[in-house]
RNA sequence: GCCCGAGUGGCGGAAUGGUAGACGCAGGGGAUUCAAAAUCCCCCGCCGCAAGGCUUGUCGGUUCGAGUCCGACCUCGGGUACCA
């Protein structure tokens, strides 16, 4: 008998794979190949269970697949540009590079004994100049293409720091720092055309049959496609250049129940209104000073300025309406001027209840017409009846009916249809140090001119200080000034950095040949595009995945990727966070002290006995100290154990929760494989037993099984399976041939998800080789037909009784037999059935 | 606010519209042991002595049959364009 010691075999079995280089992604011909990415961490320094969940997820597809004969892709990476690292760079001093790349190295000394199968030599960060480099040229590429351009957009600004804060710095409409009222402000800053695909992006949404719908349907409402009229207003006794007020609406047949037009306070005529009228600029002063985000803005008071326009409603000349400028309106979508029908959207209704509006009617339920306390707003697919209607049938649909109104305003010259779309422009520009620098230099005379191609990359100055609030590239006098590279003359480079999106946009074409002297090349692109399998967290769902869907476009569009990859990711699945129960004892304020798990036992704290309050499981925070270590679980119990914890309890598009007991579990069943592979090693290989034919059926059951499990990603089931057939094998009673062969399959089943017990068991029963590169068992259909079925007998619904016949009795024999049934005759008690049913090889179901 | 999910025993969960609770944890009983740990075997949704009844967040509907489909709601989670 031998322990199980995982600490001395998982560093054993790494080396081995090192030195034969397994892991080695090669373009091979001969072979299919198979590119599987998680999404790659940000070096925050220390890697979490949710890190050992997603990574071991993507193991064991890359494993299993290597194991079927696939070429595989299987590589690692940092997305290390961001505002944590100036953050410490700020609090704690130091430079956010050694910061980052101190923690890379951290991390990947943690990762490495997860035993993962990963082509390290392909490992980079995109703080690299080698990788940032290559995204300036493409980012020249891109701009030469007339796919980035520049325009004017809001940030938050904090007036006491004179920096520009992210949403998450501002804290109820403040800044984090210093507690000062954010302004928004106005900085020129650069865009991608994204909008430019909007259509298409929407379009091929349809093709991603691999994507969870959830994501599709997510990012489709995100593009938010919407047909609808634009027209002008007229605008009576209008300030110069803006007697016409166009504006967009999705409802045109509700034309006639407008009651009042109104404009956001970005609008050009709310600007120049602003500089005209003191009290228009008071409220739009209010206005700037809600968050820039769509959830503050929404979540804020509906209000509105009068601004005392008039506008004539465009199907009667006597007809007018006041215009207000409003706080809800958003200049980027439509034309940034909407009219108002409050009796059939919500938000207009409360508007015009407040401000003393008509309320009028347009259409009504087509049955049962009801007073207005409220906006009535019907499914557009909904048949109403129309009373102030104006084109097509009294009784139609919403649908008909914009449709009709559509063509009605076209004809009649009022305004045309159009589709918009919800999607914006993505903007790039970061007003911050630690990101890409964008590779352009802005010259008095020549006006924003390119870098040259070979002065990249553009490299961010290493003599930069965090003691001041603000960017330091803009306070860096020699990197700053340079010389044009069109004239020649004295220049300044732009100072801002790109958005992290952009590093993580391209990272899995960069993995195909990361260190080429091109973005990408074409012959590693065309033989390892596309992803076959993306893993990562579902908050990506919109932007990180919407944004690398246009990219891959637009690198196609620049030469950097063939046609095939514009949709980059053939498959995608999102996996659940890790939680943890939440521990803490108050202070003498009464003020929560979080206590990490490893510091309590039984409810108690370990040091004081003292009770803790516990509550439910949350992600795992820092914060919260609700947080297990893996480096503390792998010492204890080795990398299997958690990676096979990570991977039983939870299906893995859910969250789960960790804790101590079913790690231990986990660790208990692993032993239990250890001694049964020992005692099945200790049988004489002629020893003789009894149901090796049993055996053999519950093998192939089990490897039918697990395939078919780990295919569908059902992580869970396959190994609720795996312990099945353990228990099997276990209580088998069969000759010691049958239960090595038995047992050697156990261990390639096991081996995507604990590879270094899996290597221990087949060399110890003489497997061939290496695990990690035998081909996956294959299950014999044959070996798992059962001939006879037990049918269970309802009596209206509820089981009462069962039945065993033969897997293909015909239905009438199976009716025959039911009807002598014990309980089907008491019940029945001489009568008839109304009606019997009989699915074939499923269920009876008597209805008396 | 808006968009997208999720809710099943004490706990994690399983279930092509067809036996609700596979598998695991916790718990109970037993074997082994001087004893304990480890290991092995058995039991285990709730109410009830039993017969039986109830049970998949709540309420309603479709169906011979609903955890699964439809409608309304409740709670929790993700996203909301400068967190990554």
């Amino acid at each position: 008998m031998s322990r199980y010691e995982p600490s001395q075999s998982e560093a054993k079995w790494q080396l081995a794979w090192d030195e034969a280089d397994v892991f080695k992604a090669r373009r091979d011909p001969a072979k299919p190949k198979y590119y599987v990415l998680e999404m790659f961490p940000y070096p925050s320094g220390r890697i979490h269970m949710g890190h050992v969940r997603n990574y071991t997820m993507g193991d064991v597809v890359a494993r299993y697949k290597m194991s079927c004969g696939y070429s595989v892709l299987h590589p690692m990476g940092w997305d290390a540009f961001g505002m944590p690292a100036e953050n410490a760079a700020m609090e704690r001093g130091g430079h956010p590079k050694d910061w980052t790349y101190a923690n890379i190295a951290d991390m990947r000394g943690q990762m490495k004994p997860l035993g993962l199968s990963i082509d390290w030599s392909r490992e980079f960060a995109t703080c690299d100049p080698e990788y940032y480099g290559q995204q300036q040229a493409m980012f020249l590429d891109m701009l030469a293409a007339g796919l980035v351009y520049r325009k004017s957009a809001q940030v938050n600004w904090d007036p006491v720091d004179m920096t520009v804060l992210a949403n998450e710095q501002v804290i109820d409409g403040r800044g984090w720092r210093s507690g000062a009222p954010v302004e928004r402000k106005e900085l020129t800053q650069w865009f991608f055309r994204i909008s430019d695909y909007a259509g298409e992006l929407l379009e091929a949404l349809e093709g991603l049959t691999d994507w969870p719908e959830k994501v599709r349907l997510m990012q489709a409402n995100w593009i938010g496609k919407s047909r609808g009229l634009q027209f002008a207003f007229g605008v009576l006794d209008a300030p110069e250049g803006f007697d016409r007020l166009e504006v967009y609406t999705t409802r045109p047949d509700t034309l006639l129940g407008a009651s009042f037009a109104a404009i956001s306070p970005e609008h050009p005529l709310a600007r120049h209104l602003e500089r005209h009228d003191p009290k228009a600029a008071e409220f739009i002063a209010e206005c700037r000073r809600i968050g820039t985000t769509e959830e503050a803005l929404e979540k804020a008071e509906k209000k509105g300025f009068d601004t005392g326009l008039r506008v004539r409603h465009p199907m009667d000349e006597a007809w007018e309406m006041p215009v207000y400028i409003a706080n809800f309106i958003l200049m980027d979508y439509g034309t940034g001027a909407i009219f108002g029908c409050p009796a059939h959207d919500q938000r207009d209704f409360d508007f015009a209840t407040k401000y003393g509006l008509a309320i009028n009617a347009v259409f009504e339920a087509e049955d049962s017409p009801s007073a207005l306390t409220e906006a009535y707003v019907p499914m557009k697919s909904e048949r109403v009846r129309y009373i102030r209607g104006f084109a097509g049938a009294e009784v139609q649909t919403g649908d008909d009916g914009v449709s009709e109104a559509i063509s009605f305003c076209e004809s009649n010259g009022i305004g045309r249809g159009v589709t918009n779309y919800r999607l914006r422009d993505w903007g790039l520009s970061r007003q911050r140090y630690w990101g890409c620098p964008i590779p352009v230099v802005h010259c008095p005379s020549c006006g924003v001119v390119p870098e040259a191609k070979a002065n990249l990359p553009v490299k961010l100055p290493d003599d930069v200080s965090f003691d001041q609030p603000g960017n330091p590239l803009d306070r860096h006098p020699t990197w700053r000034d340079c010389t044009c590279p069109k004239c020649g003359a004295a220049a300044r480079r732009e100072t801002d950095t790109m958005d992290t999106f952009v590093d993580s946009s391209w990272y899995y074409a960069r993995f195909t040949s990361p260190h080429a002297a091109t973005p990408t090349d074409a012959q590693d692109a065309d033989y390892w595009m596309n992803v076959d399998q993306y893993i990562g967290g579902i908050e990506h769902a919109i932007l990180h995945l919407l944004y690398s869907r246009f990219f891959a476009r637009a690198m196609h569009k620049t030469g950097h990727l063939p046609a095939k990859a514009i949709e980059p990711f053939n498959a995608l699945f999102t996996q659940g966070m890790v939680t943890h129960e939440i521990y803490l004892t108050r202070d003498a304020q009464g003020r929560p002290v979080y206590h990490l798990p490893e510091d309590v036992e039984d409810g108690k704290l370990s040091a004081t006995g003292e009770t803790v309050e516990v509550i439910p499981s949350a992600k795992m925070s820092k914060s919260k100290k609700n947080v297990v270590d893996p480096v503390n679980i792998i010492q204890a119990f080795g990398a299997d154990t958690a990676r096979w914890f990570v991977m039983s309890d939870s299906p893995p598009e859910r969250d789960v929760e960790w804790t101590s007991a079913g790690a231990e579990a986990a660790y208990k069943f692993l032993n239990r494989v250890w001694l049964l592979c020992d005692r099945i090693g200790e049988m004489p290989a002629d020893a003789p037993g009894e149901g090796d034919m049993a055996l053999l059926r519950a093998m192939h059951r089990a490897v039918h099984d697990v395939t078919q499990s780990i295919e569908t990603f059902a992580f869970n089931k396959a190994i609720a399976k795996i312990y099945e057939f353990t228990n099997t094998l276990s209580k088998a009673q069969a000759s010691g041939a049958a239960m090595r062969d038995a047992m050697r399959t156990l261990a390639q089943l096991i081996s995507p998800m604990v590879p270094h017990l899996a290597e221990d068991i087949w060399a110890k029963l003489g497997g061939k080789g290496l695990i990690v590169t035998a081909p996956w068992p294959k299950a014999d259909p044959a070996m798992l037909v059962d001939d006879t079925v037990v049918l269970p007998i309802q009596i209206n619904g509820k089981r009462r009784s069962e039945l065993s016949v033969p897997k293909d009795m015909p239905a009438a024999e199976v009716e025959k037999l039911v009807l002598t049934d014990e309980t089907v005759l008491k019940v029945l008690a001489g009568q008839a059935p109304k009606k019997l049913i009989v699915v074939p090889g499923r269920i009876v179901n008597v209805v008396i």
